[in-house]
DNA sequence: AATGAATGAGCTTTCATTCAT
DNA sequence: TATGAATGAAAGCTCATTCAT
């Protein structure tokens, strides 16, 4: 009966969730997350409403997928610059660059999908960053890189400058270089975070 | 004629705007903006449907009156403090403690609020903000105390810094005292965007 | 306890009553039948809404109420000249007369009660005056007066003729003098329905 | 993939809006068109509420398609007549022919509409059939073949001597031929509105 | 008797999801 | 497997009527 393989219907079922997803992103690009809708995703699919429910379970879950595929690469190269031997500064400023390259990239759908309540669990992807770089920083405040007590606070802080940067610029649409944009954060991080090297000339600052 | 004078009536008024707008806000803070019905309002508040349309034209007008309540007191504040003679640093401080503090009164909600979508206008009360910060910020530069080129970034940094602090609290659930949250910000944008003012006694820091 | 008499609490009722329905009627003018609020008729009467149940049963006895007060009027003036003396002819033409001034007088009142639904029964007032103009007909035709065979059907075409000038003017806001209207209307029924008065001399015309 | 022929499809979809409209229509005839409710016509048509929005784009769509199945062939009949080379009475009586016949094919939805708000435009319908009216009868009058100063009156009272006729009929529920119908009215029409034909021998009546 | 806040049935419309074909 | 017509639960809002004061 099956006229296909187990491994040609995979790609099929991949192909279509891709069509799906792609036609489901563009809307959300055009008329944000809220403005989606099940018959206008078949039809700029070019499939039937039907079909999308052969794909995916329901809508939460085809949502769910698109922010998956927007994430997981972004996440991905993350984890990577997470998981590497560089510095803490350093580690940092490549999360911000991609962060930042990734709204070029995904334009208004990083920032959307961000904060987006998917599958009922708000903020969960913001959340997931905020963890990964607080493990970044709280070793640099253990080696006294970083002056700051809680690592979970610089985390957020940290997280809200370069996201804060993407979301401006969904409202605003004025388009800036990214790496203006990378340097400004990173030069009021930088300065900010570090002990104040010239401090240490003898005061005992902080206490 | 009437039973009541009319600064009684006025009181009853505000007394049922307030009641329902209680209830609303519940629901806000529960479910999320989006997930507000009328219906479940009413039941909320304890009156029928149709009540709520004797005090709101409708329900634009009631999640606008709840915005209102949450922003106007914080923003008159903010707003004094921007126009105040004192200097840059000294205002953000003081916007900054504003806004973290009005997230410990207002919980959730206020972040909630911040990026909705009030009467078709998203984000409008964050650009509000953006822009007052803004103001505030242009001078320093231009004077050299900050060191930047584009105040509307330095204003988003700020603003993210901030806002992500209070958004984090949402999730996390974890109760810090404001001032703390406030020092850990302020420390890392005075230090990260005054002029280094130590970097001309020939030290070699940034390499 | 009373502390008026039965006769001035008449008076008063009737005074409440005239002023409601004062105000409905200017309601019904301006926005037609079917805009008609009962909260706008309250605020038009200077009342309460509450009040006006004290003197109507419900809207529906309020329209009727206000239906009969503009037609009673109209009706005992056309009865009075269908139970004159006179001839059909100049009955018909001070029937018509009745008609076009009651317009005048009522503007569009008369014309949007006249087919309204009023209490269920739709057309009940224009049935009753094609009853009226059917017996006047009657004995005409009979008599040889007039050349018809069916003084329903004549009666139908008659009011139509008439009703139908008040209708346009409604929509057109054309305002002409009513006796115009009425000669025109004359006319051509004096012309149309009369035997043909020179027919018998020997003309073979409508063949 | 489809399992319908385009043509298929089209038969069904023409189906399905018949069956709707003559749930509405049997509505309208019995209630009223003020009393058509979306969900009694759905449950008339034996379907969903839903299913009646997938072929009209909403109430107002749905009354107007009502409203012009039912006027559409009545008025191309109509505007074909005048637009031809007869003379004005055969015209005009071609016309009343057709609007009596229209009457008893759709009987009271034919009246019911004939003054209906289609589209928040009152009197639309009867509006274009006064203008199509007077356009026979102005050069009519032009010519001294018809009696009269205003053809646009005329064409009021011509209509209004038609439609009264069906009106009647609406609550009487008298069967009447059509034809006898027709030569009534134009019996009192063509006599009423001709130049006195016996007047030119002389005499100087009407003065 | 007058009030007018409260009511809630009722209305139109939307849209995710189902299911017969 | 694909289809898309049918579905019907929800949603926002209106307004005649009631009733405690």
């Amino acid at each position: 009966m099956a006229r296909f393989s187990d491994e040609q219907k995979a790609m099929l079922d991949e192909h279509m969730q891709r069509k799906i997803c792609e036609a489901a992103t563009g809307i959300i690009i055009e008329s944000g997350i809220e403005n989606v809708r099940m018959d206008k995703v078949a039809e700029a699919a070019g499939v039937a409403k039907g079909t999308i429910y052969n794909y995916f379970k329901d809508k939460n879950q085809l949502l769910a997928t698109i922010a998956k595929t927007v994430f997981d690469p972004t996440f991905k190269n993350i984890i990577k610059i997470a998981d590497s031997n560089s510095e803490a500064l350093y580690k940092l400023q490549e999360i911000a660059r991609i962060l930042l390259e990734s709204f070029s990239r995904h334009k208004k759908l990083f920032v959307l999908l961000h904060e987006a309540k998917i599958d009922k669990k708000p903020l969960e992807k913001r959340n997931q960053l905020i963890s990964i770089i607080e493990k970044i920083i709280e070793p640099a405040i253990n080696d006294g890189q970083f002056l700051a007590s809680h690592p979970l606070v610089v985390a957020e802080i940290f997280l809200g400058m370069v996201m804060s940067i993407n979301i401006s610029k969904i409202t605003t649409g004025i388009e800036r270089p990214a790496q203006e944009d990378l340097d400004a954060v990173m030069s009021i991080f930088t300065k900010g975070i570090q002990q104040n090297l010239t401090e240490d000339k003898g005061t005992e600052n902080e206490n």
